[in-house]
DNA sequence: GCGACAG
DNA sequence: ATCTTGTCGC
């Protein structure tokens, strides 16, 4: 596939992106991240389901495959959302609520990877990245629960969350059926202790071979 | 044309 | 993303 090809799936698909809230009572959430090996010849997904609100892990999974695509910034989705389908194959339970490591619609063409994965699978996600694609926004204070817009082309595309006083804010955004109020309530809420979701360090510790 | 640029 | 131990700071 060319990056043309990329983009012309992403101004489609796009359209059927829903940033409004149509998620039910939320039992159990995900956390899915991507590892490499070989020299990033193999890709490594991993998928953490945890109870809400309790966040206790219930059910694991990881699944390899060749890696196929290269990281270009704008098109991530098409490299890691592949292998993360096998993962969450392998899972009984269907998560209520899936964390993405990466961007929703805080994209260029409101197309981010929690956004294809959504769509995809039809499960509401949410984009909670570690750093910025695009957007600006404001100056944040550094207590835990602040936030900020983050804007595009006049768009209000996602929020800079402080998750934890006095360190770097997580980029937060709609993926797909959830509107970005209640997602970043819900980031907040899998995020009791530590600067990233206990959904996503889960699935960070079982992506990179090590756990503990 | 130049700089930015999720993981 | 990944290679990796100790170390600086609140």
């Amino acid at each position: 596939m060319t990056v043309e090809e990329a983009t012309a799936i992403q101004n489609q698909l796009s359209r059927e992106i829903i940033t409004s809230d149509q998620l039910g009572e939320v039992k159990y959430v995900a956390g899915v991240d991507v590892g490499f090996e070989d020299n990033y010849a193999i890709s490594r997904a991993a998928v953490a389901v945890l109870s809400f609100p309790e966040l206790q892990l219930i059910e694991q999974a990881i699944a390899r495959r060749p890696t196929n695509f290269p990281y270009i910034p704008g098109f991530l989705s098409f490299r890691e959302v592949p292998v993360v389908m096998d993962a969450l194959s392998q899972i009984k339970i269907t998560p209520d609520l899936i964390l993405c490591d990466g961007q929703g619609i805080a994209h260029p063409r409101r197309f981010g990877l929690a956004c294809h994965l959504g769509l995809l699978i039809t499960v509401p996600t949410i984009g909670v990245a570690k750093s910025r694609l695009i957007g600006q926004h404001e100056e944040l204070p550094p207590e835990k629960g602040n936030w900020q817009p983050l804007r595009h082309r006049g768009e209000v595309i996602g929020a800079v969350v402080r998750s934890r006083t006095g360190v770097k804010p997580l980029y937060v955004s709609p993926g797909h059926r959830i509107s970005l109020p209640t997602a970043i309530d819900y980031v907040l809420r899998c995020t009791p202790k530590y600067r990233l979701p206990e959904t996503t360090r889960w699935a960070d510790k079982l992506a990179s071979n090590r756990i503990g």
